[in-house]
DNA sequence: TCAAAAGTGTTCGTTTTACACCCATGT
DNA sequence: ACATGGGTGTAAAACGAACACTTTTGA
């Protein structure tokens, strides 16, 4: 029985997750998104979940089948949040605790009149090892790239970085200097044709920008997201990458390391020296996450 | 008919403006609401536009009369911010534009389950000439004030205002260089009583958040809020009060004059001299918005 | 003449950014 | 030996905050 008075609520779920292309458990091509060749290596990764809109009774089905962020009504008994939790648990199998943030709320404005649907976005960072598990399955889980290191890198030789604050495959904001800050440059903006719909490009876009945030000094971005993609310690190089490509903007290694280190340190010596051995170099000591700090 | 299947939506405009003690259009004293006697003096102040909840249809009808935050139900036909500019027009008689932003998104969660809405806050600035006409009325609309100079300054007296980042009626935020930091106070928090109800205070309180933001230098306040609430031309002192009681902070003169016109500035010198000439002192010069900027 | 507000010069410390250089390891 | 990435020293530039001081009016 649709209820034609009133426009019905929806949540949606942006779940972020990073990974580096020699990560043990890296997923199969056929469950990744790539704006390059399956073959290339892309180095450090952001990606977000997507699945295939199959479910029938789906207010945003598809008949061309694009992909879609996970989403669902709000139940009468059910809080914003608790939906949320509904939607990581039932579809991703993930069993969310404190991690969820809200973003913001959009017009579905291409529904019909008489079966609107409002939706409201929220977003979490996952690590690769909650998400593996769920990745195919019944509803195709899949990963679509926001940014990664070689992307990054390709955007640089192409454009002058310098200009923009950050981008990504999802749209890019200029810098608060530029005369342009504040415009927002979507896929569809930019000439390109949309990765997940119009509004499903919105919503990555935005999830993305309020998680750039947790990124940029002010906060402790462990907390911030909630999770540790990195491990319990990890190279400040490997940190190096995972911030460049969350910002979307390239870092110059001394300045990440004090600005990581120094005064507001976020990280600390975890004592012991990196041993996997492969790389030339001299060997990189280890850091782990200063838990206490509450910024 | 209720339709008791989903949660229903609204939307709520928290309505801000700011004036001087001086402003010829000033309020009679029963359309204003004061944390102080009537007779004295509060400076620059910022209010929050407020209407007695008497409306027979409305879902977060009081019986005690609480004032309330202007809102209303979404209708199958309207956009959010369709609805906003709806409100606007028909309680507050005010012909909305561009100056809408969206804040947050309020679980309503005092409601009863059969009857669950879910509220959607959009805010907004206008200026008191804009506003003046709609005072009073059916709706008893009035203005709550959210800070004034009179106000910061007994609160920078009794506790140490440097270690807030902001402060107003509706709660307080720290620095981020500060422990607490991003962690919210409320009225209730603080120990006092809410004043528009929890929600209300919530809903004030975020979108006071948000609007500060346009006041950190980093964007053209002008712009950012779409108003220009001192007028074509007005002091720099003027404009640093506004800036003082927006922010919840005070900010040393010279200071804020170089943020004001130096590099990155958002107003130029308007040609001529202030020719009030109540006030002792040099006769300041007038200052003009910058519009071409876009930041 | 004095109080009050406007407006400018200057200093000091912090943060940001860049650049140079040394260190330790695999090949 | 040398390429490669790890890590530190240093300095210029930009910025924010504070303080002193001059200017111009009303009372």
């Amino acid at each position: 029985m649709p209820t034609a008075l009133y426009p019905r609520l929806s949540v949606s779920v942006t779940v972020f997750t990073a990974f580096d292309d020699h990560h043990p458990l890296m997923p199969s091509h056929s469950q990744l998104s790539m704006p390059v060749s399956e073959s290339e290596r892309f180095g450090m990764g952001l990606w977000v979940v997507t699945r295939k809109d199959n479910e029938p009774g789906s207010y945003q089905q598809d008949p061309e089948g694009l992909r879609v962020v996970p989403s669902s009504l709000v139940r009468m008994d059910e809080s914003l949040r608790t939906t949320a939790l509904r939607i990581l648990r039932d579809e991703l199998g993930i069993v969310g605790d404190g991690r969820l943030r809200q973003s913001r709320i959009f017009d579905a404005v291409e529904t019909t009149a008489d079966n609107r649907v409002i939706s409201v976005n929220f977003w979490a960072f996952v690590a690769l090892e909650e998400l593996g598990p769920v990745l195919g399955g019944r509803d195709q889980v899949g990963l679509e790239m926001v940014s990664s290191t070689s992307f990054l890198a390709a955007t640089d030789r192409d454009n002058a970085l310098e200009e923009y604050a950050g981008i990504s495959r999802f749209g890019l904001r200029y810098g608060n200097r530029h005369p342009q800050a504040q415009q927002k440059q979507l896929p569809r903006d930019i000439g390109g044709a949309p990765l997940l719909g119009d509004l499903g490009d919105d919503m990555v876009f935005y999830a993305w920008r309020d998680m750039r945030y947790g990124f940029t000094g002010q906060y402790e971005p462990f907390a911030f997201i909630g999770s540790q993609p990195l491990g319990e310690a990890f190279r400040l190089s490997d940190l190096k990458d995972l911030f460049e490509v969350v910002r979307g903007q390239t870092i110059q290694a001394d300045q990440f390391r004090r600005m990581a280190t120094g005064t507001r340190a976020f990280v600390e010596p975890a004592g012991s020296v990196d041993s996997s051995g492969s790389r030339p170099g001299k060997p990189a000591g280890l850091f782990k996450a200063i838990k206490s700090v509450r910024r």
